[in-house]
DNA sequence: CGGAACGTTGACTAGGATCAACTCAGGTGG
DNA sequence: CCACCTGAGTTGATCCTAGTCAACGTTCCG
């Protein structure tokens, strides 16, 4: 209920018990005007790349309740309100966003594949809500029925397992990296995060992406007000190593941006 | 190796497959003199009330190598090397800590009962490392082992995906307590999260704890200079609401402080 | 055309960093 | 026993990064 709360635009083309999310093959779930085969189904694809057989892909998407649709802006996630469902983005950029005292704060971006919330599957209240960056496409499953899918498939387990592991370490990585650095360096930082997770997803362009997000929205994840993320990105364009414009962000001098951001890029995994 | 790296004092009581790291019953493992049994095996302890059953404890000993010990300072898991070993604080105060370009970054303590590396089942390289403020016993584990448990007790990998999905929900609440707040509110949050760390670990004392941390450490986890941390600490002093001398945190005004800090104490599990 | 949201720039402020000096406790060796 | 050293805590003076406030430009859209 929270989670249908006035912002969905309605269009929940799956009906329950479907099969769709996690199955390539299982395309008439979506419409047909899907513009890019690759982005299709992103987490499957990625859960593919890891090793998960097709089997746990069936067996989760046995949890499919709906594909439900998000306006920019809408809140895809009420912080504090408990819910037995769990969140697949598909489409479109979010944001893991807290409520602190003095401002709201926000945790990470969210891009097609990444599991909203996943620690619902540890306890079904959040200490975060998530919000919708661009309009979004957003899988919605029952979570009983991942946690039996887990209990019967040992790779459903791994594969969460994996998808857990993958998401702590990227906290760990971005809290290190704010801390007591530059704002050139924080914000070099999460250009090449951005860079490195489009690719994975299959959303970069040549020299670049598309950035959807305000000065204001930077500013959220940096911890920097927008006025100074604007002066930041004006430093790194007159340094020629990035420019933003309309919401393309074009790199301009990959070395010297991974070396102001002290980024090194996450190996693979060494096993499933 | 790596682990063996000139930083042991060479006790190391338990020979291979020995039991007694997971199970509470095998006291055996250790030499008679443990002062508290409440803090003898925390991990099996928090384990145990997440309903895990013995047999699962059974298997996870099965992949114990040896109990080492770290004096102050030592490093546990030095960052960039790669292990097929997991590491568990048995004993004492550790701390995650990476090294950026301009200093170095703690992203978390460690208490006894904590996995120092959990991430290392998904990739053996680790973007951190593992030093012991206090004394330390750190008990080491053989990775396969513990990856062979999981795939043949669900109840294993369940139990590590709790895990996972605990460190990973106090990075993001942690990583939201930093941010645009100010130096008091970042004092007062962190001292709130070790006092309800320190009696879940059975640590506490009446009204405080034990900090085995200097200024320098604190600034470190909190990205302040220690002179501005000796500051803070001033400040809290002066409103009465804690005081910190030779190494023991007392609370003088829980509510004030959690109130400063904007603490709210994370929930239950809901399910294991 | 008008309004709203975002981007851009300047002037000023403040929270925390930096640098430096000093105190204090504990340990070590003569 | 005292002299000395070291590491931590404490305090003051000064600097600088980023926040705040405010104005104006630009883009987009109804």
């Amino acid at each position: 209920m929270a989670l249908t709360s006035g912002s969905s635009s309605g269009e929940t083309p799956c009906g329950p018990g479907n099969a769709g999310v996690f199955l390539p093959h299982g395309k008439q779930a979506w419409p047909a005007q899907e513009p890019s085969a690759r982005a299709f189904n992103p987490l499957a694809e990625r859960l593919r790349r890891d090793g998960l057989p097709p089997v746990a892909l069936v067996e989760l998407d046995r949890g499919l309740v709906e594909v439900r649709s998000f306006p920019p802006g809408a809140a895809i996630i009420r912080e504090g309100v408990a819910s037995t469902r769990l969140h697949i983005l598909l489409e479109g950029w979010g944001r893991r966003t807290a409520d602190m005292d003095c401002c709201r704060q926000t945790m990470s971006f969210l891009l097609p594949g990444d599991v909203c919330d996943l620690n619902r599957l540890r306890d079904t209240n959040l200490s975060y809500g998530v919000g919708a960056l661009t309009r979004c496409r957003v899988a919605v499953l029952d979570i009983d029925s991942i946690r039996r899918a887990a209990s019967t498939q040992l790779a459903v387990a791994a594969a969460l397992l994996g998808l857990a592991f993958d998401d702590h370490a990227a906290s760990l990585r971005y809290a290190a990296s704010l801390g007591r650095r530059s704002a050139p360096a924080r914000l070099a930082y999460l250009i090449c995060e951005l860079w490195a997770r489009t690719r994975a997803a299959g959303l970069a362009l040549d020299d670049g992406f598309m950035l959807p997000a305000t000065q204001q929205d930077l500013g959220e994840i940096l911890r920097l007000t927008n006025v100074h993320v604007n002066r930041t990105l004006k430093l790194l364009r007159g340094e020629a190593l990035l420019k933003l414009e309309r919401g393309k962000l074009t790199i301009l001098d990959w070395e010297r941006l991974a070396q102001l951001g002290a980024y090194t890029p996450p190996a693979a995994p060494s096993h499933s």
